[in-house]
RNA sequence: GCCCCGAUAGUGUAGUGGCCUAUCAUACGAGCCUGUCGAGCUCGUGACACGGGUCCAAAUCCCGUUCGGGGCGCCA
């Protein structure tokens, strides 16, 4: 089916044969001239069709928004039409009829609620303003797995169906493995580590990490796209550089693109690099300028974040965390026990991505676990791997979604995913 | 898991005990209009989440259920 995206019409010549295919988005039928508004993924035009014969009255008179057309015109630039273009109608055929009511409307003035949306995601994603960040998110991700790769990291797929629960901390959702019980990973993050025992020096993994965490906030997914990276010989330094560096190329990627086509082009700042550090000492000390009670050993509530991040106007990293919120492989730090190694980046009060170098001795290992209240039996599988020449390696986990989300100032984490899997959605 | 709030046509809403035979917009259907573009105009179809209770009278008050929203907590 050879066809012409709407999006290069404007560029053709005026009188020129075109076949154009999509949805009917809005049918307006006067006497003798019926107009459509056609749409692909590229953008919309106007088609018009003169009423001038029993056929094509009867198949206007079918036509439902939303139908799937494909037509033959002659391409019009000098019409009256909303940005001067517009397709004389030569031939149209109905490929596939809409029914009517639509669950949800597409052209109309108003908005779904965010249940009806998602029970009718299909449709909602044909709104333009929703398939852009998709084409966003994707050109995000193409960003920085170019950049990665350039920097010599290998992609890789670890396994998400695990035999234990890895990390402590988060729930796991539990799975049939046949006669065995499984869980769906949390992370990857015991295998990359693994893989840095195994030489790979660098490697990175986009995939899904699955929290069977009760949340239900606009920033919580239960099943998200993590984009992990490990890096051997290197500590959370290295990581924060590898990570600002990630980010911007990532941004830039999406700057640079022709992902928007016609569609209303948001303006892409990308962020200076390096991004500002603070460490969470003086994060608790700005809280208590500022009257905030917060005490050393715990993890920032929300409206603590909140003002935290006002001090920045985008990306900072909060750096050597405690270790009482750090996980277990967290490297503590030189000559202060009481913080490790680590760092979080932020994006004002909301984070986007946790990191840190992580301990390479199997010993402090074991230690750290018994601390942290697990059994390092369970982590043998782990533990293994580090005692047979373990480089020093530090990394980290961005969210996917986040990142998105703040690219484009979206106040809800479920915007940004197909379809979501939150505290209650399983369908679609 | 805790707290707060909500559920009315396909969609989004108004309606705080009788004026509800339920408002408005949009969608949908029929028609009018020689070019519309948030088209316009006329007519029409279409709804009180479910179960129980209070009351002469319930969309409206009470209880429960289901579903949803917001906040918090939990959360490498």
């Amino acid at each position: 089916m050879s066809r012409n995206y709407i999006y290069e019409l404007s560029g053709l010549e005026d009188g020129k044969r075109v076949d154009i295919a999509g949805w009917v988005q809005d049918i307006r039928k006067l006497k003798n001239v019926a107009f459509l508004m056609v749409r692909d993924n590229t953008g919309i035009i106007q088609a018009t069709l003169k009423l001038d014969n029993e056929t094509t009255k009867h198949m206007i008179n079918e036509l439902t928004r939303e139908s799937v057309i494909k037509l033959t015109g002659i391409l019009n630039k000098h019409s009256p039409a909303k940005g001067g273009v517009e397709v004389q109608t030569i031939d149209l055929s109905l490929l596939n009829r809409s029914l009517t009511p639509l669950p949800l409307g597409i052209a109309d003035p108003v908005e779904a609620d965010f249940d009806t949306r998602f029970n009718n995601r299909f449709l909602d994603l044909r709104k333009p303003e929703r398939l852009k960040i998709f084409h966003v998110e994707s050109e995000l991700l193409w960003g920085i797995r170019k950049f990665l790769n350039s920097e010599h990291f290998v992609e890789v797929h670890t396994p998400k169906i695990v035999a234990a629960a890895t990390e402590g901390g988060a729930d796991l959702f539990g799975v049939k493995y046949f006669e065995k019980n499984a869980y769906l990973n949390q992370s990857p993050q015991l295998y990359k580590e693994m893989l840095m025992s195994a030489g790979f020096d660098r490697v990175f993994e986009v995939g899904p990490a699955f929290r069977a965490e009760e949340h239900n906030t606009p920033r919580h997914l239960n099943e998200f796209t993590s984009i992990d990276i490990e890096m051997s010989f290197s500590d959370h330094n290295d990581a924060m550089s590898m990570l600002e560096r990630s980010v911007k190329a990532g941004i830039e990627s999406v700057a640079l693109s022709n992902t928007f086509r016609d569609l209303d082009s948001t303006e892409i700042e990308v962020p200076e690099i390096p991004f500002p550090r603070i460490s969470y000492q003086k994060c608790i000390d700005y809280l208590h300028k500022n009257g905030v009670e917060m005490e050393f050993g715990v993890d920032f509530s929300p409206e603590q974040l909140k003002i935290v991040g006002e001090q920045f106007k985008s990306f900072y990293f909060i750096t050597e965390w405690p270790s009482q919120v750090r996980a277990f492989y967290t490297m503590p730090k030189e000559n202060n026990n009481l913080v490790t190694n680590s760092f979080d980046l932020q994006y004002r009060d909301k984070e986007i991505t946790s990191g840190a170098q992580r301990i390479h001795e199997v010993d402090m290992l074991e230690k750290r676990l018994k601390e942290k209240g697990l059994n390092p039996a369970d982590f043998e599988f782990h533990l293994k791997a580090f005692r047979y020449g373990m480089p020093p390696h530090a990394g980290w986990g961005l969210g996917l979604e986040r990142l998105t989300m703040i690219l484009l100032d979206l106040q809800n984490i479920r915007e940004v995913s197909l379809f979501p899997r939150d505290r209650t959605r399983i369908v679609p």
